[in-house]
DNA sequence: ACCTGAACACCGTTCAAGT
DNA sequence: ACCTGAACACCGTTCAAGT
């Protein structure tokens, strides 16, 4: 209605006529022998998404993987977010069976921070899914494994859930950047420009720096080596709040 | 014409037509008289997602706010990632203007991470924006303040780059968390869920604490308190490791 | 050079119709 | 109860036509 009237407006004159003549009945294709399934319908998502991207992750493509009807999913999921994040549980519950848990706690949360980063290389679209929403339950996973690490640390109350929080935070974050990071590791002359702008303005603050000693320093850090420092400051630094003043440090 | 072929194949017999006449010439709406440009295409994006949030944001949002055809604003920027992009640059600028530098760097660091979390209560949706691309201008302008008092704390070459990355990666992600999170606040359920949840598991593994103790303090616990709490971690384990042994710590 | 708006090539989701 | 696939209500982007 409002459409006519606006071609009204327009003073212009439109004629749309649209005729379909079907003689029935209409030929459907036959039903799949096997049931769907959540499980099914995980598999084949994860199988999508490790060779197309999270871009290739369409309901369309999901269906047609399973050889069904695009609305045959609805009965088993709620939608497509609920896809991404029973798929990014899949892969983060399968890293964390993998974590023996009986050892020295910061150990074990050195190799849970390194298992899930390797598993982001396989998986980068496990990245950007987890800093979607902090109440999925690959985050709830990731959180149970490392409270109760920092619980055999003897840290409890709110000093554990303030030291959980951190460290999820920083995973889930550093997951997330370097994920989208390697997205675009085709696109080098961006990272590049981006470290070179980097390093001179940090020399535009600092006369006693070079721009090229900075800019060589950013260009040649390997990711997997400055996540792990990242964790290793974040545990010295609960060590240093238990054994220190907790509250002041200036 | 795989379209005519799958009719045939489906045995029914179809036909379409569409027929549009008018009468010429259209009268076409006329020019604004102000000019686009970046700057006002930033401010009326930045206006769209306070407003509306991420998902309000459409080339045809911006453009009708505009008072213009939708593909006026390609002509001054590349897509609606670039628009994303320098509306969170935009608003992040604004608030490191209004540190000031010259105080103690610990007390800089914490004002600046003060900062940008106060800025994403108003603005959630640079909260999820600055996760999704490290290399957009935004997430350099950090960058660039932090490892200036970084420098100011006598910490060069690797050491700093390691420490700028762990308390980049730490606030980046912090805020892509809690504005996710806030983002789904009126989902209350689903966060007390995700918290007991938490708890449950927590108390699974530790005899000595108490289900309800865990989730008592897991659901009082104030978002920004906490995050605050995490910057003091990675700032006590930058010392620590400056003044003690670098690489062990057991 | 800049702007207009129809057209294009997609999306996720719904739902009447079938089994 | 589950599945099918057309239809619906959107998207971002392109581009011939105008100024």
């Amino acid at each position: 209605v409002d459409q006519r009237s606006n071609i009204f407006r327009l003073d212009r004159w439109s004629i749309s006529v649209k005729m379909t003549l079907v003689n029935s009945p209409v030929q459907r294709n036959p039903r799949r022998s096997d049931a769907l399934s959540r499980n099914r319908i995980v598999e084949a998502s994860i199988e999508i998404l490790d060779a197309d991207g999270e871009s290739g992750l369409t309901v369309r493509a999901v269906t047609a993987h399973l050889s069904t009807g695009r609305g045959a999913i609805y009965h088993h999921i709620a939608g497509k977010e609920e896809l991404l994040s029973i798929a990014a549980e899949g892969v983060i519950a399968h890293v964390l069976a993998d974590i023996d848990p009986e050892g020295d706690p910061r150990a074990v949360i050195r190799s849970l921070a390194l298992g899930v980063f390797n598993a982001i290389g396989l998986h980068p679209w496990v990245g950007t899914q987890l800093s979607r929403d902090p109440f999925q339950p690959a985050v709830l996973s990731i959180w149970t494994a490392i409270g109760v690490q920092l619980q055999r640390l003897d840290i409890q109350g709110s000093d554990r859930s303030d030291a959980g929080a951190a460290l999820v935070n920083y995973v889930v974050g550093a997951l997330a950047q370097y994920a989208a990071g390697a997205g675009r590791a085709s696109d080098d002359v961006t990272r590049a420009q981006f470290l070179d702008a980097l390093a001179t303005r940090w020399s535009e603050h600092d006369s006693s720096s070079w721009v090229q000693e900075s800019a060589t320093v950013l260009r040649e850090h390997d990711d997997r080596e400055q996540f792990l420092a990242g964790v290793d400051i974040f545990l010295s630094g609960i060590t240093h709040r238990q054994a220190g003043a907790p509250d002041t440090h200036e």
